[in-house]
RNA sequence: GGAGAGAUGGGUGAGUGGCUUAAACCAACAGUUUGCUAAACUGUCGUACGGGAUUACUGUACCGGGGGUUCGAAUCCCCCUCUCUCCGCCA
């Protein structure tokens, strides 16, 4: 969530920027700045009130103390009559804070300088390109048909042990997973990220503290015996290992890599796009988080951006990388670049990384700080990123690279599948 | 799952209703002293939200979380969470 500050200290500005996201915020600043400017004064009245509770209840003891029962029964009293404005006091102000709160929640984050107008995907720009497309004969196929030939994904069967969305990997198949999740985290390690594995069951306090409570709670299993949810994406356990955190500054930046199972009840979700490994209610990613210091975090997303590209491009995958128009960001994000990479059998782009700035925004709610060179707390930026979501990487390695007797394994990942070619 | 014991600042740890403004020690930071290192001494040493010339200063809240009793709660009562020990179950 946005703070105060970042609200009321250039309303005009918020406005502004908020347009950008396709947001009137304007009547919502003005609740904002009214309700705010309420809980002050409720505040400053009830710390007054507060402040003679406890003088007098102090004279009380000391009055006893000499005998005088009197003026000590008289103070008793007084206390007690501010006591009741007190708790109607503390109602009021309780409710302005939260509906203070209430109110600032709805505001998306800010989306940088650099996010591009618009309102749709279309509306997205093209940053780079790399990778050839490649011409496949008459007799290509997509991958949800190569996966039955060579018996490497079995769908039916996931359906028969769990249901639609639940694959079952085999054989060389099942090798090729491990082989890229092992492979990704290589990379990310090499680039200085730690790996962590985390649990893949988190508590409410973490499905509040990045966001995914209240808001998007039917797109996650819930184990209801224990209040436990299953994972959207590594991203829930690892940033919130931040939460409540006040960072070393000397650690700046924080780098962490974790590969999870991904479990998303996508609801609502339906048709050609769910096809084969386009859409799946179970699969696997591997991700990054940084914590950066403010002034570096865009340093940190470029070099973030341009990881990934590596690790795309080392695939050999043809690929292109979109910043996204203000219409398509998330609502917590302030920059983000999706990577997509060409189905060919498909014929179609498919997203396999999102990488994004946050800026203070998931901070703000984690309350991850550190302090800053002036002794005064701040907060700190967070980032992350897909590095990378396996199925449709998959999907576009099979599809892209099947030949008349047999799938190529590109060359990188040989040493850890250990065959070059599935057939 | 059962029984018991606990949760106090960055750490250790005292505090069983007002004398606590949470002691003391350690760590950290600044200064003094000093050939160097070390030591000693002095001081500083939480977070959040308010008031204020947005300096100084100052108010309130916070002792795992939430309620309650009381003029007054770290301290008494209730509920919850977590940790430890023992038992049971178990890869």
């Amino acid at each position: 969530m946005l703070t105060i500050r970042q609200i009321r200290d250039n309303e005009e500005y918020a406005i502004e920027r908020l347009s950008v996201k396709g947001v009137d915020a304007r009547a919502t600043i003005e609740a904002i700045e009214e309700l705010d400017d309420r809980r002050k004064a409720l505040q400053t009245k009830l710390d007054k009130n507060l402040a003679s509770q406890n003088s007098i209840s102090k004279q009380v003891g000391a009055l006893f103390a000499q005998g005088k029962k009197e003026e000590a029964g008289a103070a008793r009293e007084s206390v007690s009559a501010l006591k009741e404005e007190a708790r109607a006091l503390e109602e009021e102000l309780k409710e302005a804070e939260s509906a203070l709160t209430a109110q600032i929640v709805t505001l998306p984050n800010f989306p940088s300088v650099e996010v591009p107008a618009g309102r749709t995907a279309g509306d997205n720009v093209v940053v780079r390109q790399g990778g050839d497309i490649p011409v496949l004969g008459d007799s290509a196929v997509p991958h949800w048909d190569l996966v039955a030939r060579y018996d490497i994904i079995d769908f039916e069967l996931g359906v028969k042990l769990t249901g639609a969305g639940f694959p079952v990997y085999k054989g060389q198949g099942a090798a090729l997973q491990r082989a890229l999740i092992t492979y990704f985290l290589d990379c990310n390690i090499a680039a200085g990220y730690t790996e962590v594995m985390p649990p893949l069951m988190v508590n409410e306090a973490s499905g509040f503290g990045t966001g995914q409570l209240p808001d998007k709670e039917g797109q996650m299993y819930h184990a209801t015996d224990d209040n436990f949810y299953l994972i959207p994406t590594a991203e829930v356990p690892v940033t919130n290992i931040f939460r409540d955190v006040i960072v070393d500054a000397s650690q700046f930046p924080i780098k962490y890599t974790a590969y999870t199972p991904c479990f998303r009840r996508e609801a609502g979700s339906y048709g050609k796009d769910v096809r084969g490994l386009n859409r799946l209610h179970q699969f696997d990613k591997v991700e990054i988080v940084q914590v950066a210091r403010p002034e570096e975090s865009y340093d940190a997303l470029e070099g973030m951006v341009s990881h990934v590209e590596g690790i795309v491009r080392s695939l050999g995958l043809p690929y292109r990388i979109l910043k996204l128009c203000g219409g398509d960001m998330s609502f917590t994000s302030a920059l983000t670049f999706d990577f997509e990479v060409y189905s060919a059998a498909q014929g179609r782009w498919l997203e396999v990384s999102s990488v994004s700035n946050f800026e203070s925004f998931q901070a703000n709610r984690l309350k991850l700080r550190f302090k800053g060179d002036d002794g005064k707390m701040r907060l700190a930026h967070t980032l992350n990123g897909s590095s990378l979501a396996l199925p449709r990487i998959v999907a576009a390695l099979l599809e892209n690279n099947q030949t008349p007797d047999g799938i190529i394994i590109p060359e990188v990942l040989r040493p850890y599948t250990r065959f070059d070619k599935i057939k």
